[in-house]
DNA sequence: TTTAGCACTCTTGGGGCGAGAGTGCTAAGA
DNA sequence: TCTTAGCACTCTCGCCCCAAGAGTGCTAAA
């Protein structure tokens, strides 16, 4: 529909009005960009962009900006393939790279890495397995009839329970207990260990086990773990930020797990998801993003242990950018993944 | 110095102007409590207060409003010793009661329960031991040289780390190493697993054992740890963090982990600490915090496992429902603490 | 010592006005 | 038929001015 040059001035636009933050006007592009078009040109495309519901004017005299349809346009026509700079991805590769042996930290790094690089507030799920199996597992007496037990499941994920019994039980019987599970259940799933419930007579193993299935499935649903976040004031330096209600609304929904896992459940987590999902304004589906884009995107081992990674900016944002180092951070966690939990 | 009357009328003020978000001038602060002297006194004793810098006026025909300082008198002279409604400690008790058994949420809960009750961003750290115990040790072949180090610290903290060897070791040797390991480390604390390096042979060992005081002396970190972080966009539904400036401040330092743990290691983690500070605008150290006030408390096991807890705001906070709302979850979390460590 | 009265100060909001920027339309040019 | 120059038009934004309102400090009386 559009033509050539239709298209280069919507680029043009968005490329400009992200940088300059001001309604871009029909002189203001041809002089900057040197066109080879007089400024009447430009006006004309510019009325039918408008038309088209790609470009919108704040007002009867200002300059244009484009709707969140021409963003999309942008996105998915326009853009292309980029890819970051070979110097930020060793910068970048570097700096994972001295954290290599802190298997706990990688999330957390990423986070913090991600929301430096794109300036917009970030988010990193950890890692869950869908379909855990038991590596180890551990009881430990505390105090009277506590009992605190530490599953390591494959993969290296560790949970921990505390649990009450009836009766104070020593820390021999509880070694020798934990000894003969992990020999029985060892490398069983959730339902496997399940199984061996009705299998056993003793009280204590028997509850124990319920316990560790129970764990183990929650351990299985992929948005259990933690949400790293980072680079939330970033946002607020935006000037689509400033009016307080717009920022509120923004970091409510980051904040509120509920609301991400609904988000990630639709997009990224979804089985027939892409690798990169970007989401402009809200979609008519979250009303509290309306003035915000969140690119996503999953890492991990594909059909094997997963999470997301994403950011949260303003509908005005360097998408090329913003998406090449989301795509660059979740291969590379990819990666490092791949090399602890392949066997 | 001041009369009875005149800590009336600052407490008054304070009290108000939290409500209202307005200055208060003399004519709204005798009609609102139906004061038994007239306007024309409140304004001399407010005339006084500003003097004594209690109290300052935005600009000459507006109300007054608290400074910095008569907050600091207000806290520490006119509030006096208040504790939460008896129903509403019920309720928050509750909440935790229901999870009791999941202990790695206790920290994410309070956190949430914190930021809901006082409307304000909450922070709590995990918790720390000072001089943590070996109670276990864990070496999981995962691919190639690659090996996982789960380390179960006595108090039931956990911490991994991957490790790559000069050559593949099978997992029956690792298991083998471990388990000797365990049997020499156990109970031991960071320095008594270092002292063993020396004293034993194979390469291997020495390795692992490094580590793993290395781990351990990380852990004794008091901050090592997560810092769990909730209701950031609260604060932004203030009236004085509509600047789009302070706000980026404010949240700039709440999220950097190196400003908080400057912040706490002077504050509640410092050896002196009493049970709750309350800091007031930043308190000429920390530039980032100059509209906010930030309510911090310890707890844990005194002279054992610690962490922190506190909450971010404005500087024109509701201090007795904030400082009683802490000190209850503080207490709370100790308790709770205390049943899992003791033994 | 407290209070009533009063003049004074300062913010706030509204209306009016000119500058500036950008547009759409029309008509001429390629 | 497409492009471009010219031009009138519209709208925002910043500015000034002004009146209303709120609160103060001072003075003098109770």
């Amino acid at each position: 529909m559009l033509t050539e040059r239709q298209r280069l001035i919507l680029a043009l636009v968005v490329r400009e009005y992200v940088e300059s933050t001001q309604p871009v006007g029909s002189k203001r592009l041809a002089d900057a960009y040197s066109l080879s078009f007089s400024p009447a040109t430009v006006r004309n495309d510019m009325a039918v962009l408008t038309d088209a519901g790609y470009l919108q004017q704040p007002h009867t005299s200002a300059g244009r900006i484009p709707t969140e349809e021409g963003y999309r346009y942008f996105v998915s026509q326009l853009m292309g393939q980029v890819s970051l700079p070979a110097q930020v991805e060793r910068t970048i590769a570097h700096q994972f790279y001295q954290a290599r042996h802190d298997y706990d930290q990688w999330m957390r790094l990423a986070a913090s890495i991600l929301a430096r690089q794109v300036q917009a507030a970030s988010l990193v799920t950890s890692l869950h397995p869908t379909h855990s199996r038991l590596k180890h597992l551990e009881l430990i007496a505390t105090r009277g009839r506590q009992v605190l037990m530490v599953l390591v499941l494959e993969g290296g994920e560790v949970r921990q329970q505390v649990l009450a019994l009836n009766e104070p039980v020593p820390q021999e019987r509880l070694s020798q207990v934990a000894n003969w599970l992990n020999e029985i259940a060892k490398g069983r799933d959730a339902e496997g260990v399940a199984v061996l419930v009705s299998k056993r007579d003793d009280a204590l193993e028997q509850d124990i086990l319920r316990l560790t299935a129970e764990e183990m499935r929650q351990s299985d649903n992929l948005l259990a773990g933690e949400i790293y976040r980072d680079g939330i004031s970033n946002v607020l330096a935006e000037p689509e930020f400033a009016e307080p209600g717009v920022a509120h609304r923004a970091l409510r929904f980051w904040e509120q797990r509920a609301y991400l896992e609904d988000l990630l459940a639709q997009t990224v987590l979804a089985p027939s998801g892409g690798s990169v999902h970007v989401l402009i304004g809200g979609e008519g589906t979250w009303e509290d993003l309306s003035d915000c884009s969140v690119v996503l995107a999953r890492y991990g081992v594909p059909g094997g242990a997963t999470g997301a990674i994403g950011v949260l900016g303003p509908v005005r944002m360097p998408y090329a950018h913003t998406i090449s180092t989301v795509r660059f951070i979740a291969d590379l966690l990819s990666e490092m993944v791949s090399e602890i939990l392949m066997e």
